[in-house]
This record gives C-alpha cells, sequence and structure tokens, in this order.
DNA sequence: TATGAATGAGCGTTCATTCAT
DNA sequence: GATGAATGAACGCTCATTCAT
C-alpha cells in the first residue's frame, strides 16, 4: 500500500532529522533516543526501535542520507568539469558550497564519523579513492606532476573537513574555496618546482 | 616525603597510560572507569577518582600530558629551524615524527578532543594561531606569496591530524612527511606559477 | 486508555506508600531506591526513575500525597466550626486525630521536611500563615486576647507536630488534644488573668 | 603530658567547631568528613577518625558540646529563679536568649537530633523530662493548674524549638520570649478556667 | 502501526573507613 | 601524633532495548 509505504518514510525522515539536528547542536553523546523523541515531538521511544531496530542503524542511515544528499547536490558541478585540474578544482568548490548550507549535517556528519559509527568509514574511505584515482589519472594525462595520490587525497580531505571550523569563525565560503583551490592548484601543478 | 610524591605520580601515570591504552585502542566510550582499573590492573574505581577527583579531571590530565610530550619531544627540532620555510618544513616533520612514533597517544587526543572534553579547544585553537602567526610573519618577509594565513594553517592542521589514518594503511612516515612539505612548500611559496 | 492509567497510578502508588514506610521506619538515609524496591517488591531501581525520573520528585510526590491526604481528612471537620475560637480547637483536634490514625505518613512527612527537599517549605510557610490569620482575624472580632499572631502560631504548630513523640509514649489522642486546647485557648482567651 | 592533652583537646574543638559550621549552614548531608576537613583547613581525613573514631561518635561529642554551653551559659539565671512559675518564665527566657545569640549552635543541634544522630535522643528526654518535672512539682504546690506535665513540657520544648525560624524572620527575640511567657503563664496558671 | 511499561546492565561519583608509614 | 594512600560498597541516574497490548 502507497499510503503505508511514504507514512513510513515520512516517519523515518522525521526521526533522522531530529537526529542529524542534535548531533549537529549538541553532538553525540546527547544524541540519545529519548532527546530524539522529544525534538521529534514522539511519544515513545519504541517508535524509533521500530523503524531502525538499533542505535548504529539509525545513526548509519542518518549517514548514508547526508552523504546521498551532498552527492545529488554536488553531482551537476561535478558533470560539467573538463579535465582533472577543473575537476580537483570543482570538488573543492562544490564541496565547501555544500558545507556553507548545509552546516548541521556536515557537522553531524562529522560527530558520527568521529565518533567511529555504523559502518561510516565506507563513505570516507570511498571519498578518499575517488580523490587518489582523480589525481592519479591526471598524472598519467601529465595534468599533475609526480606525487603520492593517496597523501594528496588525504591531505585534500582533511583540509575540506576543517572548513565548518572556519566557516565558524565568520569566513566568506568563496574566499576559503579560492585559497584552497589555489594552494592544491599550486601544489599539484605540473611545472618544475 | 619525596618517596611518596614518587609513588602518587607513578600512580597517577599508571592510570593516564591505561587511559591512553583505551582511548587509542576502544575508543572513548568504552574508556570506562572499571576498564581503566581492568586495564591498570587496579582494585578498584575509586583509586581513579581518589587521584582526579572526576572524570574530566583524568581526561584534561591526559590531554595536557600528552600535549606537553609532543612540546617537548618537537622542540629541539623547531628550536634549529632558520627562517619560515624552514620552519614549516620542521613543523610538518617534527609533527609526523611524533605522529608516526606515538599513535596511541595521538589517537587518546583525537577522542578527547573531538568528544569535545574540559577545555581542551584552547590548544586547539592556540595551535592553529602559532601556525597562522607563522604564515604572515613570512609573508612580511616575503618568504611566502599573499594568501589567508588562517585558510592555509587550518589546511596545514587538517593535512598534518589526518596522517595517522594514512600511516595506519602502511605508508612511510618520512615519504608522508616529505609529501606534505612539499605539497605547502610549492603552495606557499613566492614565485609566480 | 483507563486501564494503563489505572495501572501507572497503582504502581506510583505501591511506590510512594513503600518510600512513606521506609522513610518512616528507618529514616531519610536509608530511603534508597534499592531500600524502596526490596521494600515494594519492584524489579528494579528503574522502575521508580522511569514512573518519577528523579529522588527528587519521588519524595515530592510522597509529600504532596501526604498532605493531600491530610487536607481532605481534617476538611470536614473545619468546615463546621462556628467562631474563631471553635475554629482552633476543631484544627487541633483534626490535626491530631490525623497523625493519631496516620503516623507513618506524619513521620515520612517529617523526614522529608527536615531534610529540606524539593519546594517542601512552601506547604510549611503557607500553613503557619493560616494559623496566624486565623489568630489574626479573632483578634480583630475581640475572639482573642492581644499577641503577636506569628507567634503564637509557630508555638501552635510546634506543638502540633511535636505530638507523635508524645503518642509513641502511648498517650490517648484525645487527651493530648483536650491539653492542647485547654492550653491555647487560657493562652489566647482576651478575658484579663 | 599537659601540653599533648591540651593539643589533642584543641584539635577536637577545631573539629567540632568546623562540623557545627557546616551542619549549621549547610546541613546534615553536606557534612562530610571531606567537607569537615576543608572547613577546618584539616589535611587529612584520617585526622577525624583519629579522634573520634566514627561519624556518630563525632556527632554525639558536637551535641554533648553544645547542650554542656548551653547549660552553662543559663545557669546562672536558672539559679536565681523563685518558685516554679518564676522558674518557668525563666527557662523560657534563657533558653531564647541562648539561641538568640547562638544560632549556629543551634541549628547544628536540630540537624543532629532531626536526623536521629548518636545518642542525642537521650539529651532531649531528659530536658522534657526536667520540664515535666518542673511542672509536676508546681502542680504538687498549687502553682499550677491541672493538667498533663507531659503534654505541656512536650508544647514548650517544641515551641521554644521553633523559634529560631522565628527569630530568622527578624523578630526581636525579648519579644518573643514575653509571647511565650505570657502564653505559658495564662495556660498553667491555677486561676479558674 | 503504534504505544506505554518494564528492564538490567552499567555509568561516574560519594561515602566513612582502614592500611602502612 | 599525624599523614596520604587505598578501599569496596552503595548511591542516584542513564542507556538502549524488550514486552505486552
Amino acid at each position: 500500500m502507497t499510503t503505508r509505504q511514504a507514512a513510513t518514510a515520512a516517519r523515518k525522515e522525521q526521526i533522522t532529522r531530529a537526529a542529524i539536528t542534535l548531533l549537529a547542536e549538541r553532538g553525540y553523546q546527547a544524541t540519545t533516543f529519548e532527546a530524539i523523541c522529544k525534538e521529534a515531538g514522539l511519544s515513545s521511544k519504541r517508535l524509533i526501535t521500530y523503524h531502525f531496530s538499533s542505535r548504529g542503524e539509525l545513526l548509519a542511515a542518518v549517514a548514508d542520507q547526508i552523504v546521498a544528499d551532498a552527492e545529488t547536490f554536488m553531482r551537476p558541478a561535478l558533470d560539467t568539469a573538463t579535465g582533472p585540474r577543473d575537476l580537483l578544482a570543482t570538488v573543492i568548490r562544490a564541496n565547501i558550497a555544500f558545507i556553507a548550507r548545509n552546516p548541521p549535517q556536515v557537522r553531524a556528519l562529522q560527530q558520527i564519523l568521529l565518533n567511529g559509527l555504523g559502518g561510516w568509514e565506507r563513505h570516507h574511505v570511498e571519498a578518499l579513492r575517488r580523490l587518489a584515482t582523480l589525481f592519479a589519472d591526471g598524472q598519467r594525462t601529465g595534468a599533475f606532476r609526480p606525487f603520492n595520490p593517496r597523501v594528496m587525497a588525504s591531505a585534500l580531505r582533511a583540509s575540506i573537513d576543517n572548513v565548518p571550523a572556519l566557516l565558524a569563525t565568520g569566513l566568506d565560503p568563496d574566499e576559503c574555496a579560492n585559497e584552497l583551490i589555489e594552494l592544491f592548484d599550486r601544489g599539484t601543478r605540473p611545472q618544475p618546482g
């Protein structure tokens, strides 16, 4: 029955949304079932375990949803990029744009990641692998100088993941993006050092 | 009496050492008083609160000790650096050397930091401020190109803080250090292109 | 659903009843969650915090319930009183009657009061204020001689509150009430000497 | 050795004085060994158990000391009283004078009594017995009307014990004493009711 | 599908007290 | 006489989860 499925999906989103808010505003420790119920206006904790069966599953669902949102947001920009150097700049710009527009989601995702929860490592590993592949591909075509792609991917990922703290101090997202693009452009371009 | 003071200090270190091990190996949540007792072979939870009076105080002591260890370890190298560019390279090298030799301490520190404990933010903020000052000073003497020092400091700090994950995959610390030095050297040098 | 509400109410009363018994028989300090569980035959301490959420709330509920019981018990008698002097005697008689019939409740209430719990002072202050008003009103109509109503209220309240100790020695409640009525009747009557 | 005995006595008084302060200012629950140490400036809890061996013994000593102080203070006045009626008034006046001048001691004593500690009941029972004897003696000589001496003693004792609460509201001690004297004088005098 | 009641394990912390100098 | 270290039992409370409608 479509009605029921829709209602279930709505309930799930109601719960994950509350969890995101709590993770972002009050941290991992405070994101208990009770707090989620209060935040979402649910009547009983039982509703959560009914839909998610365990705490880990809920947090994994939250992480999956945020990652999917981010990919949906960034996909159009990434698809327009031409060539590795442009793609690198686009990745940085798109990531920071998403960060700037969805602070709660990003904070929530960091809380889940940092607390080593429910299968989030795969997302992170996958993101790193894609960045490393981007660099390795560019090196093969001469777009990037020789360097260890995994180290570069790690540095880029970490630099981006640390952006929320910068933005929190009032820094302009565009300036922030331009600065990081300049850093990694200079750091990877093939010209003699 | 020196004997008693020494015994107390030894006890405290016994406790903090066990806490570090647990934080590194099993994470923040699993680092309970009972787990620490078991790890350290203590007879009672009471011993911990006897010496530290609260969980927060214990974790603050752990963090302070690790930071102090790191500074002691890095100080000699930093003191030999001549000029901003050399200092930048030395900072990266010294940090990664400490990370490579003290993985548990670094992991423990990250656990404490990300769980937002007792006044730890000041350490982090101070570290960022020092890096930004390093960059700004170098810019005034022409050692570095123009860029936003705070963004660069954030990227460097994040890149370094992410190194443990890289080393965990088997990467050589020296290679890792050289790669990051190359990235930030190229990214900050004043010459055009 | 009425069934569930009734069951919950019954559970709560089961808990408060056990708490009253323990407060009366073994004192405030001994009235721990575990002792209450044992006394009430509950399976887990968790049941208490499930229904009351905190120790303070439980004890406040106990106090409120006893006060409500006392007022319900005394109300009919107080409503029949005609004039200040009769009301004074009725107050004493009704209070002592309640004390004589509900020793555990009275002892429990004293334990809660003297350990300074959750907003109980207001009950006590209010009781004193009402007695003082009774005296002041009577003085205006000439039913009582001139005296400080607050001092008289304090003495009366204290004399009544001390009655349980008297009854514990085997004294007859009616004789006790008559004695106190006589004392305060003579002590307040307007006639000279 | 007199020196040692004096030092021991001084230590004991230092401890009991701190206990009195804490009992009066922060209540029974907060009067822990640790709090006493801090209040008295002692270096170790061990000093307390060294001199008193147990918590109960310490509190009994505190109670004994306060009662002794009170008796010493009131003795001269009581010795000058001539006849039961004068003695009754003198008892009230002397008690309230002591209460007015030693609020901490009185509050501490109440805390110990109300929490049913270390043998204090004997003091209270003894005080009641003496008052009852005073009344009974006076009844035999015709100084007092017929009434139950134990009830009257209970009411008087309770009224006096409740005086600190009255004084705390700013009432003048002398007025308070006069009011209670008037009440019990009228309540006990032999003239026809 | 939804709900309130119930549960036991575990948390950090507090306590008076004993041990070993 | 005096001290700091050590101790274990108990505290109120929180947690995710299961039970019974």
